[in-house]
This record gives structure tokens, C-alpha cells and sequence, in this order.
DNA sequence: AATGAATGAGAGTTCATTCAT
DNA sequence: AATGAATGAACTCTCATTCAT
């Protein structure tokens, strides 16, 4: 024995690593998709070995979804904290808009990954909506019902079907980018989209009153 | 009839087949994902053998395509007759709306087909951009356009913007009724939705004036 | 029953259809090899159905067999009358290798399904050799040992050896013709390829005995 | 040794498994011929898992290529050394054919391969004469021309004809012999064949002239 | 912790052959 | 006799995952 085999011990998982792999699995998936992505690619476009994937994650469908669960962790998180600074309906449907728009639209691969990727399978879909995009809603659910209190938003507005439809505006504003040829800042359009939403599209005569809004029976929402 | 009319024709492709193919497809998709989903499974499904499924189909691809491709044109015929029955923009939005819904919310595995398993990758994605979506998008740009020229729509409305966003929350119906563990009727939602987008969500002050859309920049959308 | 009825009979086989059938079976054997032809590409290139094959054929290595077996039959019968007629072992010698060199310089698809696809396993090999070719050699064999007999041939001369020599360069010129980019006259060869089996491609000196040929074992030959 | 050396290197490709597999596959080859071989077999032959074939060769006709190049490349390699260690054409004609004869009268497995199965398709025999024959060829080509040079050889002999009758001999006794069910030296027929090829199978006359050889056309040869 | 050679299950597709018409 | 739609067995190659080093 010498003295230096303290130095020898088990190496630690290099810090990063984790993050490097994920980095490349987006670019991977993005530019080839889910099935047609190969371990190794990912493994090779992050410079380690196929093999050290399975040190970090179970499987490649566990690659997808620890991108999804912790992007969103951590952009619902952030969102809840830009939510707290605001004050209003209004307000508070601008900062979600430009939260979404701003996440998806800086990133394109992350943007397919998260538009079209991780939507291949009813499998991963309903993970999705029991996890996350139900939380997602229900953020959006709230701030709808917050206004309809304080009497910013219709009271008559069917709450869950509005949820939905915000959230679908956004979702095709963003799938509509990625699928664009040409280039554009997607976050410009949080502000119309929010507006489009509040104001309607309807032109509107003073005079006249806006007709009631139908009810929607007991779907789920 | 010629004497040699007893010589009988050799059997010809049964006719049906391919449609049977088709709806076997839809099925096996909508239950296990495109990826997952065996041509053999089509193929038992559809009560044929492997080997017929490539007498109609150049490939499993083939067979999604072919199923959206034709889906689509039957949908966009038919919508394009509807529309021309109405007029105005509102009615004519509310018949695309309608019209949606009814397709997808009549099969819950077509629909299945249509919202995840047809977005699995941006191949599929960008075929489906290129073609139908492009035109089906034109169609509801071409209602609000007309709704703007006769004043029943906002002039200042940015009409890509608008059009993606009425597209983006039928789309999000459909999903969401998909992914839905409850049964409800999705057209049912179609008059609401229409109504949400034409009004708005916002709260309506007779005498005040309602602030004008902000001006989107050169965007593709 | 309208009086034509007695034309309706059981159509005969069409004569001429299986010559038809093997003339394709030549075509599209010698252009995608044995292997890569489809049945169908027979039939179609024939201008049948491909059921119809197998109301001549029992198989696809049936056609190969016996296109094989039936141009052999009559290559070798009308080789022994031109045999017949010529007196001597090297004129025989000399219209074996016209011969020989008639057939197949004729029709390039025919020589590269001799040449080529005939020999594509051992199995085809073995039916060949102890088919046809056993009889081929035994014609070579026979001239030389008439040759030998009346003082033409040498004595020494190992007969097996000289036969499979002697069809060895023959086979070779077929060979070598269908695989070169250029057109030349094959039959032109046979006298040459004759001259050199006989005369050999030593310079001679009138002087120096010629050094006795080596025995060979007890092979097959 | 530095103290890092016990973090032990990634296991490397197995040395000889290459090679193990290209035995394998002259044996399945030969016994199967190349179409009617499945990967399958040569894997199991070789005792290693079918996926592992392809971290050698790109797909099964790899093999077959491969396997005839790497031969080749060592057969032609090896002969003309054997070449540059005798002088004068006719030493040099024997050491062809005893080296040629020496190659595959030593293993009937590789003889079958390179006699019948690599010559299935014009695509190999394309492949075969445009490279490996033809660099053969011209080496005969060369021995026969040098000894036209020093008077050993005739010099009316057509050089490209008599190239292809010498090798046609030889090849055909590999034939002869792999088809035989006789089991024979292959390369004691080294020396007759030459002795044939030199003296000719003609009687001879010492008073007599030999005829000259005929002039054959432009022949590609 | 890291490697990457090895594994082997799995599936799309082809095509010789059959047989109802 | 002729047809050609239908069949289904067969096979190459891929790639997620494992594990000896």
C-alpha cells in the first residue's frame, strides 16, 4: 500500500451529470422523438456511456418523465411565487400567459419535448393530466374563480370550460411556434391571448347587453 | 352476354376490406398507442392476415396517414356544406364548433387517434400542419375575417392570433374529454365555447368603455 | 342454352404458355438473380396471373429445374448429331466448343442462368453435376479417348484431368464473357480455346523431346 | 502503476470473436448455401447472440463480402511472394496452381463458399470479377506475358485467351472436386494441369509443324 | 461510478403458394 | 384453365438493458 490509496475511493456520482443527461435528452428527443431516439444517442450527445444512463434512470420512458416532473416542478413553483406578487384576475392571467409563453418560448427543443413528445401515448397523457396539468388548471381554476369573486370576471362564466379554453389558447399558441418555419417571440402573445380571452372577440355595442352565457351541464371540467 | 360469360371473374379485392382495416387500426391505436400498437394486431383485429393488411397499406405509417387523410377530407367537405347553409360569423363559428365536437366526441377511439397518437412526433406533426390543419385553420380565419368585414367581429381582433386560440380551446375540449375518467357530452360544449370567445370572460360595465386589443408584431401564427 | 353452348369447354392448356413461362423465368432470373425474382415478376413479365405458374410448375425451383433440364436435353441431343457427323477427335473437340459456345453466346439471360443462378447452392450444384454435366463430360471424355485411341491424343494423357480441363476453359470464356462491359463474338473463341488444349502454350523446340506428362493419382476427375 | 489503475477498463471487444464468426459462417454458408443460412444459425454457430453478429458486420451479405476480401487479400498477398521466390513461367504457372489448389483443397467449407455461394448473383460476381478475379487474372496475365518475353511461352499464344483457359482449368478442378463424393488431393492436379496447359493434349509429331494458333478477334478477354 | 460489449426479444415486411371464384 | 386476393410463415436487423470488468 502506498500513501496515496486513501485518495482511491468509490467516485462520487459526478454532480451534473444527472442534469447533462437531461439536457441531452431533450435535444435528442426533440430532434428525433421518443421512440425513434436511442439510448445511446442520448448517452453519446451527453458524452457518457450507454450504460451510465441506467445509473441515473431506470429506463428511457423514465428519462421522459423525470424531464417532464421536474421541469414542471419547478415552473409551477415559480409561477406560484409571480402569482403571489400580483394582485387581480387580470393581472394574474397576464403573469400565467407570459409565465407559459416564457418557458416554452425560450427553449424549441424543450418546447417539442413538451408539445408533442411527451403527448405519444395515452400512457404518458394521463400521467400527465392526473400529475401536473391538473395542478396546472386548477392554478388557472383558481384565479378564474378569484375574479368571478371580486367581480372581475362573469359570474355567469362556466369555470372549468374557460380554464380549458385559456389553457388551450396557450398550448396552440406554443404548438403553432414550434411547427412555424419562421422565427417569432412567442411571448408577445401573452398579452393578446390574455385580452382576446377577457374582451371577446365580439364587437360590441354599447347599447346592446352582452347575452348570457349558456350553461354547460355537469361535465367534468 | 357472350357464351364465355360463365368463366368466372377471379375474386375481386373485397370491397369493405380496407374500411375494416381502417376501423381495426383505430381501435388498436387508440388502445395501445401508435408505437406499441402490432400490424398483427390491426390485423387480427380486422380479422385478416398479416400479410392483407399490405394489399391496401404501403405500411403501418400508410395506415395512420391514410386514416387522417381521409377522416379529414370527409370532415372538411362536410364542414365546408354546413357552413355555407348559415350566415354570420357567430353562426358559422358555432357550426365549426359544433361540427368539431360532434366528429370527435362521437368516437372516443378516433378521437383518441386524432388528438395523441396522430402528434407523436413532428413527422406526423408537420404532415399535419402542412395539410389539414392549415386549411382547417383557414377556414375559421376566413369566418372571422368575414365576421370583421360586416362588424359583427372586433376590427382591432389580430386574426391569427384569434384564430389559433378558438382552434387551441376546442382542441383542449376534446383532450380533456378524452383523458376524462367521466362520460359527458362534448358537443354540448360547443355553443359555450363560442360564446366565451365571442364575449369574452370579463365582466361587463355598460358604461365603461372595454380597452382595445394590443397590436400583436409580425408574427407568423 | 343458346347453341353456342358447345364452344364452352374446359380450355385446354394454352400450348406455348409454359415455353412463355420459362422465356420469362430466363429474363427475370438472369436480372435479379434466382433469389431476388419473385414468382410474380415471372407472371407478370409472362403476361400471366401468378397462379397460373403452378399449373405448369410445382415451384419456383421447379422452373429453374426445369428450364435447366429441358434446354440441356436438347443441347446435348443436337451435340451428339453435329458429333456424329464430323469424324476425328479434334474436329469433335471443335464442335463441342461451338457448340457449347453457340448456346450460350446467343443469349446472354440464358448464359447468366447457366453461368450464374444455376449454381447458387450444392444443391442445385449436386443435381447438376450428377445430371447433366456427368453427361457432358462423359461426350469430352469419350472424344478424348477416341483421340488417345487412334494416335491423335497423347497416350500419357490424364483423361479426367484433360476432360475437366478442357470444359474448365470453356466455361471459363461463357463466364468471362457475360461479366465483361464489352460485346464480342463468343463463338469465335472455339477454335482458339481448341488449338491451345491441343497445341499447349509452350514454345516448341523441334529438337527437345517434350517432357512426358505427370501421372495423377487415382482421383475422380 | 499509478494508483487508478484498479479502476478497471470497460471490457473490450473480444480479440478472435471476429474471426470466430467468419469460421461460423463458412461453415453455415457452405453447408446451408448463403440464402437458406440465417444469421441465426451463424450466430449459434459461432456461440455468440444474434446481436452480436452486427457489432462485427453491417448485415449478413457483410459476411459473405467480407469474408471473400479478407481471404483474398491474404491468398493474393501470400502468392506473389510464393511468386517472387521462382523464376521463369513455367515454375511460376505451377506455384499459381499449387497455391490455388493448396487454398481451397484445404478446406472444402471455404472451397464451397468461394466456388458456389459467392457466385449466386451477377451482384457478387460483378463484385468478384471487377476486383479480386480481375487482380488474379492479371497476375497470370503477367507470367504468361513475361514468358512469351523469353521465349519460353509461344508467342502467338492470345494472351487474354490463354489466361482464361489456365484459370478455368483450375477452377473447375475445385468444382470437380468440391461436387466429388470422392475424397482426393486437389493439389497433386497442380502439375498436370500445367504439364496440360504447356504441352497440349495433341499427339506429337517431332517431323511434323505444329499449327499456329489462330488469331482470335477482338475479344475483351 | 463508469464503461461499452454483449445480449436476445421483438416486429415490420415480403412473397411463395393456395384456392374460391 | 385461369385468376389474383388472401394467406401466414419466415427472417433480418434494432436497440433497451445488463453486467463483467
Amino acid at each position: 500500500m502506498n500513501g496515496y490509496s486513501f485518495i482511491i475511493m468509490a467516485r462520487k456520482r459526478t454532480p451534473g451529470k444527472r442534469d447533462r443527461i437531461l439536457e441531452a435528452a431533450v435535444k435528442v428527443f426533440a430532434r428525433k422523438g421518443y421512440f425513434a431516439a436511442r439510448v445511446a444517442d442520448i448517452a453519446s450527445q451527453a458524452g457518457v456511456a450507454d450504460g451510465t444512463i441506467y445509473l441515473y434512470f431506470r429506463s428511457k420512458e423514465d428519462i421522459l418523465v423525470s424531464l417532464f416532473d421536474e421541469i414542471m416542478a419547478e415552473h409551477i413553483e415559480k409561477g406560484r411565487e409571480e402569482l403571489a406578487a400580483v394582485e387581480g384576475a387580470e393581472a394574474r392571467l397576464r403573469v400565467i400567459a407570459q409565465h407559459h409563453l416564457r418557458l416554452l418560448g425560450g427553449n424549441r427543443d424543450l418546447a417539442v419535448v413538451f408539445q408533442v413528445e411527451f403527448r405519444q401515448s395515452t400512457k404518458f397523457m394521463e400521467r400527465f393530466t392526473a400529475g401536473w396539468l391538473h395542478d396546472y388548471l386548477a392554478v388557472i381554476s383558481e384565479v378564474i374563480e378569484e375574479g368571478q369573486k371580486d367581480g372581475t370576471l362573469r359570474p355567469d362564466l362556466p369555470r372549468k370550460l374557460a380554464t380549458k379554453a385559456f389553457f388551450g389558447a396557450l398550448d396552440e399558441m406554443v404548438t403553432s411556434w414550434i411547427l412555424s418555419a419562421k422565427e417569432y417571440d412567442l411571448v408577445s402573445q401573452a398579452i393578446p391571448v390574455v385580452e382576446l380571452f377577457l374582451g371577446g372577440a365580439a364587437a360590441w355595442e354599447p347599447e346592446s347587453a352582452r347575452p348570457a352565457l349558456a350553461a354547460v351541464g355537469r361535465e367534468r371540467g
